[in-house]
DNA sequence: CTAGGGTTAG
């Protein structure tokens, strides 16, 4: 009961709590006149009864005053005091006494109803459903169910509400054969013709996963009222059948079912999910003329289903006209389209935002603005965010934890992440591959495979991302022989069906090492046709062992695939240029031009400039931006004036910036890296000891972490491997 | 007095 002392003092609700109660409603209630708190357990009583819902709590008082004990104003200070209902004996009264067992049961006291149950003179079957439904409230399903078998002991035989408990944890349990039993009993006692025992059924056999059951289920049902609609579309999007869930919406509305907000929700998710901003603005439509669109939920709904059909202009103006009624949800939603349609630092705003108007973050909100902190990605919003995160004492939680790493690890910072890794109470596959991904990407490949045996001996089933993290750190470590094992156990072991990235990783694995012929073997060899992502890495692998013959024929198939492959281009020209063969490096880039390719971003020196520019006066989130942009101003200077030696072969007057802004572009890509662009700069990066200690050096003077990316060959600091040399 | 359907995340 402590846990409800806490909650009522911090006034929030944890989600786990089986009534949703808002907030202005709480504040209305604990404002009611509380004059006989006395004693600890008073107070916790109290609480239990401000706690319960409206409707209980007046059929309570109802009762109270029928019989004469208090006057109609008293009535909120009476029923608050319910040790007084015990002291006049009203908890004898058999439906008062059952009201008191079931509000102590959805507090989650299950002990002071036990002892309530034991005390009542007499039992009847509703007494006995309440002490189930508690049980399953508190998720404490074994005892619901041996409650259920000695149903009889009790003098009573379950009836419809008992059923209705019972399959609905047969639903949260997923376990189809207890509910089929119980479905056996249910016709046998007709009780099906009940609709809120068929509807609990439908649930049930949808929650299990046995769709079909569900549907023909609903087709035999003599009666479906508007919840069996619901149930059985909500089912099928749960089941992602979304044509199917929008085909039934419509057929219900055509049998005169009006939708509610229930349904309306599912529908919108339907059209979100289906991409159909058509119908998604039908149904926006729909609901306006209803009045529901600013419900807490259909709105919030509608926020999602603008946002992930990329129209933020509607999402955000939806969000606006919600005004007080935008939960938390809502704004997680907000913040999420934000995220996803690459607003990050508009997410930050809305996050701060949230936190000033005092709403109450959860675990959502801080996996959605990590997000934000990572695509960025901004060490310090990250360390700001994780010290909120272990305040609001979500650092055990797995899905944050997961977005900490994977943020800590877009920043370079592993030990940050592996740190947050040890945090989480109950890590799960994707904790694991978080943390995998944070040392295979940064430069640690010994340890990312260490971390993937100790995650088998622990007995995870490692997942297809797995399998990308750990290939992708044989690659890196050079382990030829090991990454090929690893990628035929992958398949046999434990029946993964590769993808397309396992392939290219295979491909970058082989080709990498120098093994050209064996790369182009297995590409040719595969049980799918090889897309524009699997022939890259072994142009890369082309270029980086000077194989031009062979980096003619795989860039034929690139373009073949993909028309504009600008890497295609560059690596050609580059390739040509350093084979003195000038015309052909000059056609591509003349194809490049005609093609209209867009160049790679981060390329030449004014380019570099602005972007730095744009990137410290847009990084809010840095304290000494204008600092260090000047001392960035004065190193690239610096090196313009001494950059004579290095030309470009192919264009020796605007070389030597060129060439050194590539090493900008290179430092600039691990300052910064804004979301999904520059990021190109940076990857397919091999790097000579010159730029690696000019990465260093950048990083020292913008006290930034260095980012090493996916392809960073951080054991490969021969000149000759350095993508300095790609004059872009 | 007791039962049935909904939105957001790694």
């Amino acid at each position: 009961m402590t846990s409800v002392s806490k909650m009522y003092v911090n006034k929030s609700f944890p989600s786990s709590f089986p009534w949703s109660v808002k907030d202005q409603t709480v504040l209305q209630i604990c404002s009611f006149p509380v004059t006989s708190v006395s004693s600890e357990q008073n107070l916790v009583k109290n609480e239990c009864l401000v706690f319960a819902q409206m409707p209980k709590r007046i059929s309570v008082s109802t009762h109270y005053h029928e019989t004469g004990m208090g006057e109609k104003g008293d009535l909120q200070r009476n029923v608050l005091d319910s040790s007084h209902l015990i002291s006049i004996g009203l908890d004898e009264d058999e439906f008062v006494g059952t009201s008191l067992i079931d509000m102590y049961a959805k507090c989650g006291d299950m002990d002071s109803a036990v002892v309530l149950f034991n005390q009542m003179p007499r039992l009847d079957v509703a007494s006995c459903n309440c002490l189930i439904s508690g049980y399953a409230s508190c998720g404490l399903f074994d005892e619901a169910f041996s409650f259920f078998m000695k149903f009889d002991s009790f003098g009573n035989k379950p009836n419809p509400y008992t059923y209705s408990t019972m399959l609905s944890i047969c639903g949260t349990l997923s376990v189809i054969e207890e509910g089929k039993q119980l479905h056996a009993q249910v016709v046998k006692m007709q009780h099906l013709s009940e609709t809120a025992v068929s509807n609990v059924l439908l649930t049930m056999y949808s929650k299990c996963g046995a769709m079909e059951e569900a549907e023909s289920l609903f087709n035999r049902l003599p009666q479906r009222n508007l919840i069996s609609w619901t149930a059985i579309i909500n089912g099928l999007y749960k089941h992602e059948d979304f044509e199917k869930a929008m085909m039934l919406f419509c057929l219900m509305r055509e049998n005169g079912i009006e939708p509610n907000e229930y349904t309306f929700t599912i529908a919108l998710a339907c059209c979100r999910s289906v991409k159909n901003l058509d119908n998604g603005r039908l149904l926006h439509a729909l609901v306006i003329k209803r009045g529901m669109a600013l419900g807490e939920f259909v709105g919030t709904a509608i926020i999602d289903m603008y946002s992930e059909l990329g129209q933020m202009d509607d999402a955000e103006k939806h969000f606006k006209g919600m005004g007080t009624l935008a939960s938390k949800v809502s704004w997680n939603a907000l913040t999420k389209g934000l995220v996803h349609n690459e607003k990050a630092h508009d997410a930050l705003d809305a996050f701060s935002e949230m936190v000033r108007k005092d709403t109450a973050c959860d675990e959502f909100t801080f996996s959605i603005i990590l997000k934000a902190c990572a695509s960025l990605p901004s060490f310090t919003s990250c360390q700001q965010i994780h010290a909120r995160v272990v305040k609001a004492n979500f650092d055990t939680n797995m899905h944050v934890g997961s977005s900490l790493i994977e943020a800590y690890t877009k920043c370079g910072s592993v030990e940050d992440a592996e740190r947050v890794f040890s945090q989480i109470s109950v890590p799960d596959v994707i904790s694991w591959n978080s943390v995998i991904k944070a040392y295979s990407q940064n430069s640690n490949p010994r340890r990312a495979i260490s971390l993937f045996r100790g995650m088998i001996d622990k007995g995870f089933r490692p997942t297809g991302s797995t399998f990308l993290a750990v290939l992708s750190a044989y690659s890196h470590s050079g382990k030829i022989q090991d990454g090929q094992e690893i990628f035929q156990s992958m398949v046999r072991e434990f029946g993964i069906l590769p993808e397309e990235a396992h392939y290219s990783c295979m491909v970058d694995l082989l080709g990498r090492s120098g093994q050209l012929e064996k790369a182009l073997d297995f590409i040719n060899n595969l049980p799918i046709k090889p897309t524009a992502s699997i022939w890259t890495p072994l142009l890369a692998a082309c270029r980086c062992h000077n194989n031009l013959q062979m980096a003619e024929f795989v860039a034929k198939h690139i373009l073949a695939l993909d028309q504009n492959a600008a890497t295609v281009y560059v690596t050609l020209s580059n390739m040509y240029a350093e084979a003195r063969q000038l015309v052909d490096a000059e056609n591509q880039r003349k194809l490049m031009k005609l093609k209209e390719v867009t160049k790679e971003p981060g390329c030449s020196w004014i380019e570099v400039k602005n972007k730095i520019h744009k990137f410290f006066s847009l990084d809010r989130t840095h304290p000494e931006s204008a600092k260090i942009y000047n001392k960035l101003n004065q190193v690239m200077i610096q090196i313009k004036d001494n950059a004579s030696a290095n030309a470009n072969p192919l264009y020796p007057e605007e070389d030597s910036c060129l060439y050194h802004s590539e090493k900008l572009a290179v430092c600039f890509g691990l300052i910064s890296l804004p979301a999904g662009k520059p990021v190109r700069v940076f990857k397919n990066l091999r790097v000579c000891t010159d730029c690696h200690m000019f990465m260093k050096f950048a990083s020292m003077i913008t006290e930034r972490v260095i980012v090493l990316s996916d392809n960073y060959r951080f054991h490969h600091f021969n000149k000759g491997c350095c993508s300095c040399r790609d004059y872009w």
